[in-house]
DNA sequence: ATTCGCATTCTTGTATACAAGGTTGTTGAC
DNA sequence: GTCAACAACCTTGTATACAAGAATGCGAAT
């Protein structure tokens, strides 16, 4: 066996509270959820204490575990710490990178560029994922790069949906290819600011999408 | 039942892991720990789970969990990730925070000097955790704050060894006053270079007694 | 004597049984 | 008709039983 069954189980859980089959505040009942993935209750209570610790749902003692959505603030803080942590990150990697790295970079920003204009929004997602990957990579600090990984993969499902707003993708590679520059030059300010704004500005843009769809709905 | 087993268990073991009565590379036995908090595997092995998830413990499929003490490297990677973070929650507090705030953290400096001076490391470690938990709320990012507290609860053990180092006590009585003077006056830059450093030195501070430890072991 | 193979044993991972607290619905009194 | 108290049920939390993989030790063969 590669992994515990709870493992699979909590990755499961997470993909069916992403793609929002699990709304807020959801009550996830062990017996019905070890029913469904044809298992006992412990590997499920496995998974569950793995989700509440990362976040995703909340705990209440004897009651059960539950859904937690993050609201529009808590999202946009979210952002806002992604923002300074990828902006940390290239800060440094401004110092340390090797050309060889600034070559994968090159490299998947290429990939990026040719999903964009297969309309594959998918793949770019993927690209774009890897892109940053190598950016927290170089930072040159270990556990910053996991920390990166581990707030992206929060995000992911969030960073998704904004992606379809209209040109955003064309914008965004713009200043991938900024942030690239930046990085060659070893200009750390730059190479900060540029990946600040690039983070930030996709919080900024999912808030206006929240907005424009409640408003919608009202 | 204010809170289940687990969770206390989980607290005792990391307890006994920061105290070093589980070294590195120690197995967590489920049998002997059960036995030993008079409790069933279960609650043991809930509580081993959420310290995997934390990092503190390395869980090997079918093998075991064993404790993982971070590195020296790991070590100075977490207290850089740390001064970064800080440095964030000042630079955002620099524009958020209340004078009623300013007068909170006066006091919590307050309180600091009279443990300085009946020489009470212990509690001077407490104040100063307060201190800067305070920052970490004025930065008026829930999210950063929480992010901030569970970095802070990691390296709580590392920097409580540093701290006895002779004279640092007072140097870093020092940098909280020029912390709260940036902060008063809202400049984001100076607050924000003023924790970096702060935080950062402890790195050095603690590798330097690494350092000093290991040349006098060999 | 050393090494390979096999079997025993020990530990983790999973299932089930039991305990304890919480929820809900019904019944009776006002 | 409404509200409160009680009881039955349901869910979580814990303990124990069972299954399966990994470590270990013994023995035989080279």
């Amino acid at each position: 066996m590669e992994q515990k069954r709870s493992d699979i189980i909590a990755n499961q859980i997470e993909e069916l509270i992403f793609d929002g089959t699990f709304g807020d505040e959801y009550r996830l009942d062990e017996v019905q959820l070890a029913d469904r993935f044809a298992v006992s209750r412990t590997p499920v209570r496995e998974a569950l204490l793995r989700l509440a610790q990362s976040g995703l749902v909340e705990h209440r003692p004897r009651r059960g575990v539950f859904v937690k959505q993050p609201g529009p603030i808590a999202l946009m803080e979210m952002f806002e710490v992604m923002a300074e942590l990828e902006a940390t990150a290239a800060r440094f990697a401004a110092h340390r990178i090797t050309d060889e790295a600034i070559g994968e970079l090159k490299d998947a920003n290429q990939r990026c560029n040719t999903a964009v204009e297969a309309q594959d929004t998918e793949k770019y997602y993927r690209e774009n994922e890897q892109f940053h990957a190598i950016l927290y990579r170089e930072s040159g600090n270990g556990f910053l790069e996991q920390e990166c990984l581990r707030l992206q993969r929060r995000l992911q499902p969030f960073r998704r949906t904004q992606l379809r707003l209209r040109g955003r993708l064309k914008q965004s590679m713009k200043e991938h290819e900024q942030i690239v520059l930046a990085l060659e030059n070893g200009d750390a300010v730059q190479a900060s600011d540029a990946v600040r704004a690039h983070v930030a500005v996709q919080g900024e843009k999912f808030h206006h999408l929240m907005a424009s769809l409640k408003t919608a709905a009202a």
